[in-house]
DNA sequence: GGAATCAGGGTTAGAGATAAAGTAATTTCA
DNA sequence: TGAAATTACTTTATCTCTAACCCTGATTCC
């Protein structure tokens, strides 16, 4: 029994009529049309021309009625509704129910697009069902609520991103799903990001450096590893393949897929010849990654360094506190929201829609005390 | 420059007639009325009929048209949304424009919110403006976008609950803004958390206590302050004012708020006779602490021991981990959802709502290893 | 054989707001 | 002084969808 349960003696005290109030309860009170109230309390640019006492008598009798405009009828006269629709994106599979919200990339990210929407007069409505490939999903992302889309963290092998340009819904993408899509994207520079990793650990001394890697089915993921690998290359280090140990094991989630995760991580420190160094895809994985190694006798940064991804704020208060590559989250959130807001407002007045734009932020090294030089 | 910006060579690929699908398109395609259309594709109970052939050529042609209602029209023509909108707390001053959103407790909470939400056939809006006393802001919550809505963490002092009910918006809060207020509430039992986490330390053996409240405008620090008190008077244990450390001084916030909580916190480990143990209203504050300690030589749980409240994520990754009381967020945003719905539906069938209802969620101690037996 | 039932529709009237066009009175100006 | 312009509105037409009611012809029932 996790809860108690309280009726409450008072109730809830309404007012007698339930009813709101509409324009046209305004305009009766008011002795004018329903039209000439639509413009004294919204500004409409109708050419409609309401004197000053009429004006005063009209937000009178509005302030008496307590009226609120019904959003619906208006989106629906407006054509317009001055919302845009968030889609949570997910890394686990949707049989396990998740999505997105748990993870503060996200939540930074949309405070980023919730201070941009207030800027500009627009609201924010969440869509959590996401990704599932069946029409019903599509019908919901163009159901006219919302003007617009942001799709956070889309997967590389989605279908929804060429549908969703087929029914003409607008949208922009936080983090690129493919380059060349055609699409505006904001998102962080993946390939900078790796290399400003790795070259502070190769400045550090270390030559013999593993890789965690993200979710397969993200693209971030994805170009982290190829900048990894492509990175070892141009530095000459031979590439190991049992460096790259998958920190999202295919199949396997929740606290199982940790587990293996984390089996992995031993394994990979029990090689005749261990890294001196781990790069990890996530802020998540380099936590483990110290619980692990500190478990298995590696103290960090003394016998192991490692280097984590997004600088969340787990980063600075773990022990050791975690080296790691900054995201300007908030930032990136605030630009796509700005860009889709610009493309909206374009298509409303009729102008000609901005050309798609992909947008790359470049990310900062955090150097905390995860890292040091490699003792032999 | 924080930023690279691309210009994408490939437009957007966008069909030929950018006007959506509407009833009367599909009708007038499959040769029916738009009746006939809306009541074959959503089953509306209005008494007509279709055949088993208009059927078929009926959502033939919906599918040609790629047909997706209007949900703006739809909302205007029921009278009813199926959207719950959640207005976000806050804790720091408006001025600051922050909200609630980095916060991991909001975040699970909006989790179990979303489950609810989906179960049921309801969508999710966000308020991100709140708790502002101005007309306006009540003009946006009452906008008939939504159905209904869950306040999260009302502060104790708002107008707005009231409002709200004089207006005749159904809501929900989550945390009790105050006790015998008449509306449905859906918090954590303040009273058995603080007792939980007191009992515990003193049966370690801790009789020298202090507690790091939490900010004073929320209700939850306040109810948490009081059981302090209450407890340490059932105890026999003298109530020392210089135990009671303001953890969110007020007026002063972000960084600079922090910095003073640090330095209430060393203030507090330098007195004659420190405590042995601190209650700390939060997870976050609790982390600091332990920071602070550790840093003026407190081992903790050696010389000092610590508990939190909520358990955060942040809680069991810290060094040590965190012996805190945990609320079942997740479900707190489930019970409260499906609450809020309970009451819309009821409404929108025209039955007696149900009397407001207080459910208070009980609290679990999780013991790790910030908590040990006080070395004299 | 007349009433009742039923299948398979259709028609009408809103829901609340807005854009566009119309109108009646007054003022302006050449 | 008469046409044009301005002021202050109103009326009408939509936006898209839904609820309520109506209608027709065929069958069934007693």
């Amino acid at each position: 029994m996790t809860e108690s349960n309280d009726d409450l003696a008072v109730k809830q005290k309404r007012t007698e009529n339930p009813r709101r109030a509409t324009l046209s309860d305004v305009a009766r009170e008011a002795g004018v049309s329903a039209v000439a109230v639509s413009v004294v309390l919204n500004g409409t640019k109708t050419g409609t021309r309401v004197s000053e006492a009429s004006r005063q008598r009209i937000t009178a009798a509005a302030q008496r009625l307590r009226y609120t405009p019904n959003q619906a009828a208006r989106s629906l006269a407006r054509g317009q509704s001055k919302v845009v629709g968030i889609v949570l994106g997910h890394l686990r599979p949707l049989s396990a129910g998740t999505h997105d919200l748990g993870n503060e990339y996200t939540l930074f990210v949309i405070e980023g697009i919730t201070a941009a929407c207030g800027e500009r007069g627009y609201h924010l409505f969440v869509f959590t069902n996401p990704w599932r490939e069946t029409p019903e999903a599509l019908e919901i992302l163009r159901d006219r609520r919302t003007d617009g889309l942001i799709l956070l963290a889309p997967p590389a092998d989605t279908r929804i991103l060429s549908d969703l340009c087929a029914v003409n819904v607008p949208f922009v993408c936080v983090g690129n799903p493919a380059e060349g899509l055609g699409v505006s994207t904001v998102d962080i520079d993946d390939v900078r990001g790796t290399r400003l990793a790795l070259e502070h650990l190769y400045a550090l001394g270390h030559r013999r450096i593993a890789h965690i890697l993200g979710p397969p089915t993200a693209s971030s993921p994805r170009r982290r590893l190829a900048s990894y690998r492509e990175w070892l290359a141009e530095a000459a280090i031979p590439n190991r393949p049992e460096y790259e140990v998958e920190g999202y094991p295919v199949g396997i989630y929740g606290e199982e897929g940790v587990a293996v995760m984390r089996e992995n991580v031993r394994k990979l420190l029990a090689l005749p010849e261990p890294p001196t160094a781990i790069f990890a895809c996530d802020d998540s994985l380099a936590v483990k990654v110290i619980d692990e190694a500190t478990k298995a006798g590696f103290a960090v940064p003394e016998r192991l360094s490692v280097v984590g991804f997004d600088d969340r704020p787990m980063a600075s208060i773990i022990t050791p506190p975690l080296t790691t590559i900054r995201q300007p989250m908030v930032q990136i959130g605030y630009i796509a929201a700005n860009t889709l807001i610009d493309q909206l407002e374009a298509e409303h007045s009729g102008t000609e829609a901005p050309a798609p734009r992909a947008v790359h932020m470049t990310p900062e090294l955090m150097v905390r005390q995860s890292t040091a030089p490699p003792r032999y």
